[in-house]
DNA sequence: TTCTTTTCTTGACAATTGTCAAGAAGAGTT
DNA sequence: AACTCTTCTTGACAATTGTCAAGAAAAGAA
């Protein structure tokens, strides 16, 4: 997944003006653990950056809660479909730790896009980083093992397996938590 | 997937400049079946809209060849991970049938891009499309039986399995040619 | 703390998918 | 057409993963 800030860094902390813009569009906000930040079948008008906690994207498939996106410090979050489309959402957004965030309107995201081209250009390669992040998320989820899965996330992500339940991992890593801990179970062996 | 003229002929089609822009920069070119239109290992310097034919991106893991991609009519194809970030690519572009396309050189779609904001916004837009069409593929892959993704990418791109090697679709959706041809068989009974 | 609720682990078994091998079917060439 | 090469299908079996159930462990509430 990207960072606003760690990623694109380049563009929103080197150039003063770029991260003045994003700093007046910004309000800070704090929420306790388990607030639903954004509910299913709204349209969802705000993306935030995390400065701490974590929080997840998820779903419902025929009952089951499926997690399909966390965000940890500096990473950004919103319900993705309903923020690009405008449409009513499928996904609910949870804060999974007491939060501090940085909300951003959508209405005022699109204002300093249009207000500037660099804006927009930052907005393009800011996506363009989102879009590289999902490939590689599907290359993991196209043909590998349930370990192989396991072992990916865990050298990528170590901290959502001290922060986050398990079977909120193991649903965004398409096992079941029976699954999950059986994998969990091999991998300490070979330690 | 995408397609740039069809998802998004608001901009392309209804807004004559913009369509003139991007014809401006782009050359109409044939490539015989089989022809390799992007080799990995190297960086990818084009985008092709096709006109006609079908191509696949695909690449090696461990000896296996993994598609990732299809691309048919009026659909945008490329080394996606090399053209956005500049680097080697992992990836192969290979057409499948005989190919009529249009090419665009990166280095042009970026001077146009830098020329005006609204080719800009354009091009933001276009890559929203793109990464709704992936969180799509990836809730498919996430927690779907193979049987599941076969009539899933049977009812969204039906001509995919008249045109192209059942053993290419198989690795797209993730399973191995024999699963592929069971599935196919079940579905069959299903009529 | 104790009590309650949820989550995690483990076993037994079932379902799905992969692997290997062999033959059938199909495409391409001469 | 015959020949070659590749792809597809099918069977037998193995490996992986899912389902269900029960108890252990952990987290949260009183």
């Amino acid at each position: 997944m990207n960072t606003f800030f760690e990623q694109n860094n380049v563009y929103l902390l080197e150039n003063p003006e770029l991260a003045e813009a994003f700093q007046n569009i910004m309000t800070y906000q704090k929420y306790p653990k388990h607030t639903i930040l954004h509910e299913a079948g709204k349209v969802c008008n705000h993306m935030y950056i995390i400065v701490s906690g974590i929080s997840r994207v998820f779903y419902y498939k025929e009952d089951k809660d499926i997690t399909c996106y966390f965000a940890a410090e500096k990473e950004t979050m919103t319900a993705i479909d309903s923020f690009i489309q405008r449409t009513k959402s499928k996904y609910f957004v949870e804060a999974l730790e007491d939060l501090e965030v940085f909300k951003i309107a959508h209405s005022d995201l699109e204002n300093l896009f249009e207000s500037n081209p660099k804006y927009e250009r930052f907005g393009r390669l800011f996506l363009q980083q989102l879009y590289i992040d999902l490939v590689e998320r599907i290359d993991d989820l196209q043909l590998h093992t349930a370990q192989e899965r396991y072992k990916k996330l865990l050298a990528k992500k170590p901290y959502l397996f001290k922060r986050v339940h398990a079977k909120h991992i193991a649903s965004f890593l398409g096992m079941t938590p029976e699954t999950f801990s059986r994998v969990r179970g091999n991998d300490h062996k070979n330690d």
